[in-house]
DNA sequence: TCGAAACCTGCAATAAAATGCAATAAATTT
DNA sequence: AAATTTATTGCATTTTATTGCAGGTTTCGA
């Protein structure tokens, strides 16, 4: 039995059950539990699973998503106060998914009303204590990774409607390669998004600017706002204001 | 059982009712009140919950309770218990919200394998770490009361699929209104859930037996299963069963 | 204020992890 | 092909983590 042949096996055990135990796979892979805890501890490092005390979890089981976000909470909280300066009484926003993003909505003055339009299921539920904001919720399929929902039911309804602002947060920006995401998925809904918004608003911190990731979502021409926990003067910063876009 | 995996229950139950017990916790991990004590310090110190004495609360939600306050969640477990024997792999099952709900897709068991469309984002959250379950959420206007989905994109989309099974919770039934609910909207989505559903399903408490709501959904001949938290044979359900309704 | 319930602390039993080491298996070089 | 290096594995030992329990203390709600 090969090493990466035993890694294979226990990612498709982790990604069936959401855990493993060490002693468990020991048994089924016929090697001791020091060989799996070796293994573990590799997988851990690649960032494949994640290793805790008597076996592993996937990913996702382990950081429930709601929660994972005391990192960079206090960035993301900077981006979310600027964001809502940019929405207007009887706007209507389109708003994509993220701790900042879910972030952002929670903080919405209780007397702002306004329409928003979201394809993240936790968005929505934010606002449900919001007296005055109309919430759409755009199905699709849902995407277990992101929490937000994907797909052609998706695309195909953002092609019928236009909406003043799209909020987007982001993963990767770069000068050379513009707005980059890893999900191809996601990617595509993203596409749709920014096709129906007049204006659209960019969220990024600070250590994701001039990042990429594998696939494009857009050019830097089609973003009009770019906010971030950074002071817009901020000499990062300028090369984007270069671009025409307004800095927050 | 891992330490781990423990606390991403823990974080599901807090996530769903906002608070929870440590003796319910106790009991349902079957693990010693200390550890779960332990845990539920761990994680506040994590801050993923909020400590309080008797129990903890979700973090966006701590209002102070009492002891005297216990959610009634035994019932609903049973009730989840009996639909999950239900659903058999490959069905394409529709279903709505609500805390019996929630419970029970939280419980589906990992080997699994089915599509899930609903008009609950809780739903589908809740499903987001199922390895086999592909889910669809059903979009359309958010109700902040229901925190499901309404209105007419909803019932449209509804048109033009068919179901094998639709699940649906509610707050009222009786032998002369049939089911019956207290929101318009909800009650013509349902009412769409219904029509495009080879069976139905109704889950009920048993104290919301033979009590009715303002507003009809539906009568009780369109019935399939009836799954309450009583025994089947209990008296008071047997009324139901000469409907020809399948009791669980 | 009182009694019950929940809490905390230290302790012991158990289980898992880390570490160092030797044996074996693979890979690389000569 | 032989020799050398490197990687992998299992085992023994030590260290650390987890858990339940006993006890004394605090908190709660009536």
């Amino acid at each position: 039995m090969l090493k990466k042949e035993r890694h294979s096996l226990i990612i498709k055990q982790v990604n069936l059950h959401n855990k493993v135990l060490s002693a468990d796979l020991a048994l089924q892979l016929n090697v001791s539990e020091d060989t799996i805890r070796r293994d573990l501890n590799e997988m851990d490092e690649a960032g494949e699973i994640v290793k805790v005390h008597g076996g592993a979890l996937s990913r996702s089981y382990h950081y429930p998503f709601k929660y994972s976000d005391v990192y960079a909470a206090d960035a993301k909280k900077k981006i979310a106060h600027k964001a809502i300066s940019l929405i207007k009484d009887g706007m209507v926003i389109l708003t994509g998914g993220g701790t900042t993003m879910i972030e952002m909505v929670g903080m919405l003055p209780k007397t702002l009303s306004a329409t928003i339009f979201t394809i993240s299921p936790l968005v929505a539920l934010q606002l449900a204590d919001h007296p005055l904001i109309t919430v759409i919720l755009i199905g699709g399929q849902f995407s277990k990774n992101s929490q937000v929902c994907v797909g052609p039911q998706v695309t195909g309804y953002l092609n019928e409607i236009r909406f003043d602002f799209c909020f987007l947060g982001t993963n990767g920006i770069s000068l050379s390669d513009g707005v980059t995401d890893s999900d191809l998925d996601i990617v595509q809904v993203k596409k749709s998004m920014i096709r129906s918004s007049n204006k659209l608003a960019v969220m990024c911190i600070a250590e994701k600017l001039n990042s990429s990731q594998r696939i494009r979502v857009c050019e830097l021409s089609q973003i009009s706002c770019l906010i971030t926990d950074l002071d817009p003067t901020d000499q990062i910063l300028q090369a984007y204001s270069r671009e025409n876009i307004q800095l927050y």
